[in-house]
RNA sequence: GGAGGUGUCGCAUAGUGGUCAAUUGCACAUGCUUGGAAAGCAUGAGCCUCACGGCUUCGCAGGUUCGAAUCCUGUCACCUCCGCCA
């Protein structure tokens, strides 16, 4: 969510901000007008609550001083109550669609994101290693992950649906590894580690900047609440409500979590293998900073060069990529994606996706902190993928497969197995 | 799933229909004071308005009333007991 003042001085801004991100400009006048009506009906109301606490205080001096309410002042009070009973009905629906509009205003990139359309106006900007060479042809993953026993998707497809896994084995024992090795350079560099609810109420994703646009990416139980496709929500969430002190900042978290997506919209893509599936295992990292862009850039940067170093250590090939307006979420400032080499696709695939919000996310879910000076301000928050799999466990299946349809582990990885 | 209890401005507390924008203690921050500190004193939320000023607060949402922290209903969270269970 934006600064209501924010959007009044800057309305031509937002509206840029829509059509780069792919989204309908009308809602920002949408908004003003709701804004102006809010304003208006707000006064009304506030008019009709003064008399009404005018009355009221005179009546509290009378009966003070031992005098009953005279019945004419009952009377107006009666008439001011019937008042406020038809405006203050108009005033709530007022707010009711302005927070509604508020929510869906988009936060607009930061400088030097690309304007694009969609992925075709990514930038690479940085790449490390060299795709993998074979002196063979290199395997799909999942036949390869089939024939060692690591995976079965015939099987669980019987059970789960389209987009089901098993994985056997040292399938499983390397995925439990790629996720603890993650969990260690994360605590080595100050994360706290953290198990984090999975099942969360609908104002934990609308306060992430997740809803409105991505609910129908959600499932939703019975009971209304929703399976989070990432440890963002929660972690991000975590001190909802709170007011901080900026002692307490930067708070550095990562969670390790199974995540749920549905995956709409997606039906024609990756229908081989693992690559996209409804459940996986992710561990997150996210950043309460100060409100301050500079410092939340740089720890961007940090959580970024984190999961490159993991990278770096499987001796995995990878790019980082600027995302474009386009192609980022509505709430992002700022998206740069890693993709990993995968070698039987031939092409680098996304496994992280670090990005920045400023307070976007914070005054969603209103949390602040006590400045040094004594006022409040909202946190800026950060998140970024440490691990995702099975997606990385395909990258190093594919990446370190042998000629014999082998798989060969690196030492700092088997020693965790 | 059944029965009962609790929920006050960071923490802890007072307050059962009318000066309660809300008591008291602690904590934290800022300012004054100081050579510096301690102590002491003062200040401390949000919204609308250029401003004067106004409106909002007692888990949340409704209701009763001229008037609600206080009464009623619903709801959420926590606690205790019973049942079930990893």
């Amino acid at each position: 969510m934006l600064d209501i003042n924010y959007i009044r001085d800057n309305t031509d801004l937002i509206k840029q901000a829509c059509l780069d991100k792919q989204l309908d400009a009308k809602v920002v006048d949408l908004l003003l007008k709701a804004d102006e009506a809010r304003r208006s009906q707000q006064l009304v109301v506030d008019n009709l609550r003064q008399q009404s606490n005018t009355l009221v205080d005179q009546i509290k001096t009378q009966v003070a001083q031992g005098q009953k309410p005279q019945a004419d002042q009952i009377a107006q009070g009666k008439q001011i109550k019937d008042q406020l009973k038809i405006e203050e009905p108009k005033l709530t629906q007022i707010q009711t669609n302005y927070q509604k509009l508020m929510l869906e205003m988009p936060n607009p990139p930061a400088q030097g994101v690309p304007v694009g359309k969609d992925e075709s106006g990514n930038q690479v900007i940085k790449t490390v290693g060299e795709p993998t060479k074979f002196d063979f042809t290199p395997q799909a993953h999942q036949t390869l992950m089939e024939n060692l026993g690591w995976l079965d998707v015939k099987r669980a497809v019987k059970i789960g649906g389209f987009r089901s896994y098993f994985l056997k084995g040292d399938g499983l024992l390397l995925e439990q590894a790629l996720l603890k090795y993650g969990l260690k350079l994360l605590i080595k560099a100050g994360f706290t580690p953290m198990s984090v609810p999975v099942l969360v109420g609908e104002p934990a994703l609308e306060g992430t900047g997740f809803f409105p646009w991505g609910k129908a990416d959600h499932y939703q139980t019975q009971d209304g609440q929703f399976l989070t496709g990432t440890a963002e929500v929660a972690l991000t969430a975590y001190c909802t409500g709170e007011t901080l002190s900026y002692k307490d900042l930067p708070i550095k978290m990562c969670g390790l979590s199974p995540c749920f997506r549905r995956e709409v919209g997606t039906y024609g893509k990756d229908t081989q293998g693992i690559i996209r599936v409804h459940q996986f295992n992710k561990v997150e990292q996210v950043v309460y900073t100060i409100a301050d862009e500079a410092e939340t850039k740089k720890w961007h940067g940090q959580m970024v060069e984190l999961a490159e170093s993991m990278l770096v250590d499987l001796g995995l090939p990878y790019q980082v990529v600027n995302m474009c307006t386009g192609d980022m979420g509505a709430g992002q400032r700022l998206k740069f994606d890693i993709e990993t080499w995968f070698p039987a696709q031939n092409k680098y695939r996304e496994t992280h996706s670090a990005s920045y919000f400023n307070d976007f996310q914070a005054r969603r879910l209103n949390i602040k902190y006590r400045d040094q000076d004594g006022t409040t301000k909202y946190v800026y928050t950060i998140n970024n993928t440490m691990v995702a799999t099975p997606r990385l466990l395909v990258a190093c299946a594919e990446n370190w497969q042998t000629k014999d349809g082998q798989i060969k582990i690196p030492g700092i990885i088997q020693e965790l197995m």
